[in-house]
DNA sequence: GCCCAGGTATAAA
DNA sequence: TTTATACATGGG
């Protein structure tokens, strides 16, 4: 990777691939809004920035050097060579091998821990469209209001929120959750901080003290918020189609990039699979 | 209208 | 330990 600071911004030259499209409408993130151009327009850590992809070549938009090597360069996961990994990953199982194909550029983002831990609560029994809906009344209502948007509110200020307080999110029973999880945060009951390096099963279980967080959202969270590859959501939610598509594969074989693994596989599965990634029934010769 | 969403809490088997 | 249901809301 290399990048240089221009007046337009950061200009990234990557040896592997990112497609905008396949990283940010995965579900992984609900908060990055598609331009008519094809670029990407979003807010981290209360700074903005507009992503363009030009082959080799990305360039975020409004970053100078600082925010670059301070924010954007891990929120995009730019020092881990997605191609090296994809080739690590595709040894273990030719299934595998396609499911990488199937899906290519996509990069797991490393987001703010407390945001990811807040938009998973919310991705329980929802679909994207609602749960983006959700999270932008969330940041519109508590968050601050920058030049180009509004920042996701800390786990400070929601603690702070009754139940009724939350009700313009139309979050439904999701309310008490997001409470719960803003007061145990808030009060340093769980320091998500820690869990960038503490044992994965040990975050779990502190997770899952959470109202409302299951087994999922902690997976989830902890890929997606605390850039934990080593967690794989995929295998408490897709049994089946875990079971029947990859039942050679095992979380310990995928080594360190599970996480990464099970995106390609969750895209890989509902590709193939009528887009009812939870069947995994039969189709498999 | 109807079905259901990359789940979880709770109450039974 | 596994299996069934309710849950708030609204997208498609």
């Amino acid at each position: 990777m290399e990048y240089k600071i221009t007046e337009r911004g950061a200009e990234i030259k990557l040896n592997d691939v990112f497609n905008l499209k396949n990283t940010f409408d995965c579900g992984q993130c609900f908060r990055w809004t598609e331009n008519s151009d094809g670029s990407y327009s979003g807010i981290v850590r209360g700074k903005y920035a507009r992503v363009i992809s030009d082959n080799d070549t990305i360039i975020i938009e409004g970053s100078n050097e600082e925010d670059f090597l301070n924010i954007w360069k891990g929120y995009f996961d730019l020092d881990n060579d997605y191609n090296e990994i994809r080739k690590e990953i595709s040894t273990l199982s030719p299934k595998l091998e396609c499911a990488l194909e199937s899906i290519d550029g996509i990069r797991i983002l490393s987001q703010e821990p407390w945001e990811a831990l807040c938009s998973f609560i919310i991705s329980q029994n929802n679909n994207i469209p609602r749960i983006k809906g959700i999270v932008t009344r969330l940041c519109e209502c508590f968050g601050e209001k920058g030049e180009h948007g509004y920042s996701f509110p800390s786990a400070k200020r929601l603690a702070e929120c009754s139940e009724e307080d939350l009700s313009p999110l139309r979050a439904g029973f999701r309310a008490a959750y997001i409470s719960d999880a803003a007061r145990k945060v808030a009060s340093g009951e769980i320091i998500l901080e820690d869990m960038y390096t503490a044992p994965i099963g040990d975050c779990r279980t502190k997770l899952m003290k959470i109202k409302g967080v299951g087994p999922k959202v902690a997976e989830c969270t902890l890929l997606y918020g605390l850039h934990r590859l080593d967690a794989f959501p995929i295998d408490v939610w897709m049994k089946k189609a875990l079971s029947t598509v990859f039942s050679e594969l095992s979380v310990k074989e995928l080594g360190s990039y599970a996480g990464i693994a099970q995106q390609y596989i969750f895209h890989y599965v509902r590709l193939n699979h009528g887009g009812d990634a939870t069947a995994g029934n039969s189709q498999v010769s």
